[in-house]
DNA sequence: CAAAAGTTTAACCGAATGGTTAATTTTATT
DNA sequence: AATAAAATTAACCATTCGGTTAAACTTTTG
């Protein structure tokens, strides 16, 4: 049972390097079962298939994101203070876990069926999104912020926190940073973020 | 001779298609084969092998990416201007090839060491982008434009119009659009996006 | 402790994949 | 028209890949 346990999470842990690495085209079951430092028959023995190996993984990634929206945008508290609190939730999971944003919006682009079922089932049996959406166009007629089409609103929101992350390989060599320094840029970029949407979205 | 360029198009038509598609590791020979209905062999005859014409279709990726830059970013307009000209070229060409931004982050993020030298290549040839990483700092200095990291300046301009293409199947779920109204907004966002930076960048 | 159940491994399998070859067809040259 | 060169195809090849199997090993159970 202990072993088990072990062995069991030891190939979660190793599928969510290679594919988080290399995507699902691109990962082999071999390399995961090397990783694991296993038989590659026992990617088998307790996942059946690459494609549910791989929709664990990717189910724990868009949890992960999920919990940072939820953590942030639950409760009763100002637009632009749950913004600063998802900024930093973001900012300090992405830095963790510096692969995950664009392994999850290829994956999308690439496979839409699938996901987007996952993605609406957790999205419908949690409301706290389409509250904060509510809260926003409230907040809107208050006269708080600016009269922005809630869409565009998020997007501005998303873009700002996300796409730096995405980015990281281009702008490395554009301004030829070490991986740490970037690091810390977006522990800078906090603020940054920020200042632009304050300036930009409130009244 | 006529035929020759014919088909050696055909299959530039078809790796576009298959490899933006699919990205490197998705893509099959075969595929493209099909795609330009030829035998899989000419495609070995003209480009070699996959990683060949995957080095093609790349290039060409990253020089129609390049080309607005430079086409926005040249000459002696003011910043804002030039922005206002970067964000409506970006998003007319990303609009007509939606899946480019995706595809060349992906595979960059996957594959360091081959693009960025020959991204840099390009950047180093053209001086076109450092001057105006110069002419920021100048508009800066002259109390034009908010003093602002220069980095963090050129990240919140590109995350602004490259993220929401990236994020497009994400956001068709959550407010359950069609593609052709995504379209649309991501015209109306030219002049979001303009009014963000213009409140967020100006002084 | 012995049987049963669960875990792990080595060897194997069929299909798919990138790539090659040799022969055929088409085009260009004289 | 005859010949050389280029383009195209069908068949084939070696390797890789996801997945299976049967046997060995380990742990649990009665």
């Amino acid at each position: 049972m202990d072993k088990k346990k072990n062995t069991e999470a030891e190939i979660l842990k190793a599928a969510k390097k290679i594919f988080i690495e290399h995507g699902f085209a691109g990962a082999r079951m071999q390399a995961i079962a090397d990783e694991a430092k296993i038989n590659k028959a026992m990617l088998h023995y307790y996942y059946r298939s690459k494609k549910m190996l791989f929709e664990k993984i990717m189910e724990g990634a868009v949890d992960l994101m999920s919990k940072q929206f939820i953590n942030a945008l639950s409760g009763t508290a100002p637009v632009m203070d749950k913004l600063k609190i998802l900024i930093n939730n973001y900012t300090d999971t992405i830095n963790h876990n510096p692969h995950i944003p664009i392994f999850i919006l290829n994956e999308m682009a690439r496979n839409q069926l699938y996901f987007q079922t996952k993605m609406q089932q957790r999205l419908e049996q949690n409301n706290v999104f389409q509250d904060f959406l509510l809260q926003i166009a409230e907040e809107q007629e208050q006269g708080i912020l600016r009269p922005i089409p809630v869409p565009q609103f998020v997007l501005t929101v998303m873009s700002l926190i996300i796409f730096p992350h995405i980015a990281k390989p281009v702008f490395l060599k554009i301004f030829t940073l070490e991986d740490d320094i970037y690091t810390q840029m977006m522990e800078e970029r906090k603020e940054h973020i920020y200042n632009v949407l304050e300036s930009a979205l409130r009244l």
